[in-house]
DNA sequence: CGAAAAGTTGAACTGAATCAATGCCGGTGG
DNA sequence: CCACCGGCATTGATTCAGTTCAACTTTTCG
């Protein structure tokens, strides 16, 4: 049910010095906030320097823990999740590339909840210094960030409605309908496809379900004809079907309108 | 299982007038976050002037609306919500006295959710521009509306918990928890009990139950002895039990430490 | 190639939903 | 003051979505 998480066996892997690269997905993901000057762009581009590959799961913050910088996730898939006495996880959010994890870090006490890797990930700490002088120098990086937490907080309600009201089928497809239109704001969807680098027991940890009933409502949907899922690749055959399905409306994830 | 929600049916009781009151709910919430000068106090207390009441079941801010202003609740239960095109409702926070609703509709595009009363229920509404200017000469009250905010997802989170991974006895017992917790916080809780002002139906949209349900699990609580429960008060007999069984841990409603 | 992790399947079980009827209580009006 | 009404609470019977347990297969990866 829940693994053993490991800190450690990072390696550098990105110092920030090939801008010559497609734009980051930190900058992907507030160019849909926000018109981001050259200058901005290249601030965030400090920020992601110096990622480390972090393996699959893997904690990148614990619970207890008095978070000391925020963390950029630059590709792969983690989580904030939460433990139960009795063993069960729940996966309270997912953190794909460009979340930004904990920005409000220096306000906070001790983490009610832990951060940790779900796939490998590529992972940058920003520290709160060089936090708090990007958001003083770069107003409108501040603004994106701002509007990316609202937009985090409307993701939670839909998770929300998905864990109290919605059926097992439902919420399946109301999860790729997000993670599809996220990854596309980051460009790492195409034709209505994207990875999805995690198990099936992660996604019965998201989603509030037995790995077993998983399996079986992912056999439901491509039976269906609504997805396509094999190895780690996703594709929503029937897209308007599948947020029909899962009453998907994607304007929560662009709070600024 | 919906109700029609109606706007209007509101007059004005309270005017900021009489500071000989107890303390307003809003200064002894934020009292507990950080430590406020009279000054900070008397500019709260301007704020909540100009209170209404307002009718049980009445919307205060409609889903696709462009907030214009925040909203403090003085006394009663309200709620931010969401209904699902098949009809049922997800109660997504419960709003008690002291809590503000929205500290960033300036930043907002339009509501993704609904907020309305559940009881009858003592409402200021907060000017955009009264938020911001007793933002930036009171940096003790910014401070304590972040922490406020800290809070208020940490909530959300344990919810989220609640809904995905524990069972009805459990979250119900949580959400008590909860709810003592904050009204303590408020001064409106004494010996373990507080007034619930809320229908058997409200709990379960807000649980993500059926109304039966929650009138047999109440019935267990009771039956083991663990909570009383008539009209619209609850106590908790037994809080460590309680606690127990929902696995509550107070710490995540005071984030700053 | 072999072991461990992930995915799949079936059968039995159960917590919670649903359906439907009944009781209760507070307010309203005659 | 009582009769009636509507919303809320309660109860029982039945059904069902999702869990649990356990075995088995496939894939991944060292």
């Amino acid at each position: 049910m829940s693994h053993a998480q490991n800190i450690g066996a990072a390696s550098i892997v990105r110092d920030g010095s090939h801008e010559a690269d497609a734009k980051s997905p930190l900058v992907r993901k507030l160019e849909n906030l926000v018109r981001l000057s050259r200058e901005d762009r290249a601030a965030l581009d400090q920020l992601s320097a110096g990622a480390r590959l972090i393996e699959p799961h893997t904690d990148l913050m614990r619970v207890g823990e008095r978070p000391a910088d925020a963390v950029v996730v630059l590709d792969g898939f983690a989580c904030r999740y939460k433990h139960r006495v009795t063993g069960e996880r729940q996966i309270l959010a997912l953190l794909l590339p460009g979340d930004v994890c904990d920005v409000d870090a220096p306000h906070l006490g001790r983490m009610d909840h832990a951060v940790g890797t779900l796939s490998a990930c590529l992972v940058a700490r920003i520290s709160r210094d060089a936090l708090a002088a990007i958001v003083a120098r770069h107003p409108t990086v501040a603004r994106a960030l701002r509007l990316a937490k609202l937009a985090e907080e409307a993701t939670a309600r839909e998770w929300l409605i998905n864990l109290g009201a919605r059926s097992a089928t439902e919420r399946m497809a109301h999860l790729f309908c997000e993670l599809l239109t996220r990854l596309e704001a980051v460009g790492l969807a195409r034709e209505n496809g994207c990875k999805l680098p995690i198990t099936q027991l992660d996604l019965a940890d998201t989603l509030g379900l037995s790995s077993v009933h998983v399996n079986r409502t992912l056999q439901e949907l491509r039976r269906k004809g609504l997805i396509e899922l094999r190895g780690r690749s996703l594709k929503l055959r029937d897209l308007p079907d599948v947020r029909a399905l899962a009453e998907f409306n994607p304007p929560y994830l662009r709070p600024a309108h």
